[in-house]
DNA sequence: CGGGTTCTCCCCCGCGCGGCGGAGGCGGAT
DNA sequence: ATCCGCCTCCGCCGCGCGGGGGAGAACCCG
């Protein structure tokens, strides 16, 4: 049916990641990636002159975030693109404003290679399938009540920290945070000592209990 | 990559649904309708025999609803298949209880042929894409807001192994645990190992997170 | 340019934790 | 009277965890 081959566009700010989409899509007959951006600013403008059918668009990156770049994009062109943002981790805060925003999907940067090409074509044709209108009616739900009070640790976490503490709220063990973020079981010590220090928690278990408390993630 | 066919097995009680989507499945290379059901009951029975891949299940069916089986197969079978929920409307109220039961994803019986095929292959490799545990902890969070039931394994903890699992939940330690209950170490021990292997959780970190997911005790 | 922050990684050490198996008492159910 | 579930306690053992220290590289900002 659609002759045309699905237009992409990646934003991401690493260069690796973006190579890496970029391989497994032009390998894929009907799928072409025509641009790419590095910073969300970047992302907005290239997609307003590429008009591509899809973007894929990491939640971190300089100058404005994924989620801001989305709204944006959906606010001001007409006819817009379906926007899959890009999580390191499917439980990120982020993906509810990824939901508000008006994304057409998520991807997570461990998905298989064969997911990221499916999730292109079906984005591509349109999002009724497994991404309702209801889910994203739960989501403004979520969005709407509660601004929710945090603690001052919270803000104090640095990126990194606020990873791996949702990971220990996981219920992962350091080696396993350690493989899931790509880095030496050393450095993913490093990061929980400083979570346990900042948060006031004698082990991992109480810090688990302190990001359930302050809000910081949410029981089901 | 897969070599074996999907084993799709079609839950409907409407014999004309039944017969377009096995037309359309059939057709399909690399997907294979392999069972039939009309009601809920038999949806279950048939899966069980069966082990498919993928389900589609509708929501109305007699004696038992599409939720019900969709909760029954989940429950009882280990390596069960994903199951697609098929709605008439997208905004049914009963998307919400399939999230909450555990359904792989939605589809809609206006949807493009193309959608069926694609909603089967994708949810078949993994549910990773467009439809990640942040949605389904949505779903949990508005069916949450009445019923507020607990998993199995709450009923099958003793008192004891309650007030140990509270204190865990507390931040104690298992000296501290003993001492709070003026118990000997070795008996919290004991206790705490129970809630462990009854949650199947791996460490008190986990059993604390369970503690909260299942709404077993709340933040504050 | 230098200083601050963050992320990365390494060492050593002590200990709480979890897994293992066993044991005795006590109550209710059959 | 017998069985079973619960609570209580005991050892042993391996390992993941947390505390302590240090260190190099990248980055931003003044």
């Amino acid at each position: 049916m659609s002759r045309a081959p699905v237009r992409v566009v990646l934003a991401d700010d690493e260069r690796m990641v973006r190579t890496a989409l970029r391989v497994i899509l032009d390998a894929e007959e009907g799928i072409e990636v025509v641009g790419e951006a590095t910073t969300g600013a970047e992302a907005v403008s290239v997609v307003r002159e590429l008009r591509p059918d899809v973007v894929l668009m990491d939640v971190r990156m300089p100058e404005i975030d994924g989620i801001r770049a989305t709204e944006q994009i959906l606010a001001t062109l007409e006819d817009p693109p379906r926007i899959v943002v890009v999580t390191t981790f499917e439980n990120d805060a982020y993906v509810y404003d990824a939901l508000h925003a008006g994304a057409a999907g998520f991807l997570l940067k461990r998905a298989a290679a064969e997911e990221l090409v499916q999730a292109v074509r079906l984005v591509a044709c349109g999002d009724s399938l497994l991404y309702p209108a209801a889910v994203r009616t739960l989501a403004a739900e979520h969005a709407a009540r509660q601004p929710a009070r945090a603690p001052a640790w919270v803000a104090r976490l640095t990126g990194r920290e606020a990873d791996v503490l949702r990971l220990m709220a996981a219920g992962l063990t350091n080696a396993e945070i350690a493989g899931r973020l790509s880095v030496g079981p050393a450095t993913a010590k490093t990061h929980v000592a400083a979570v346990l220090a900042k948060t006031g928690a004698r082990d991992r278990t109480q810090a688990v209990i302190a990001a359930y408390e302050s809000g910081f993630i949410t029981p089901g």
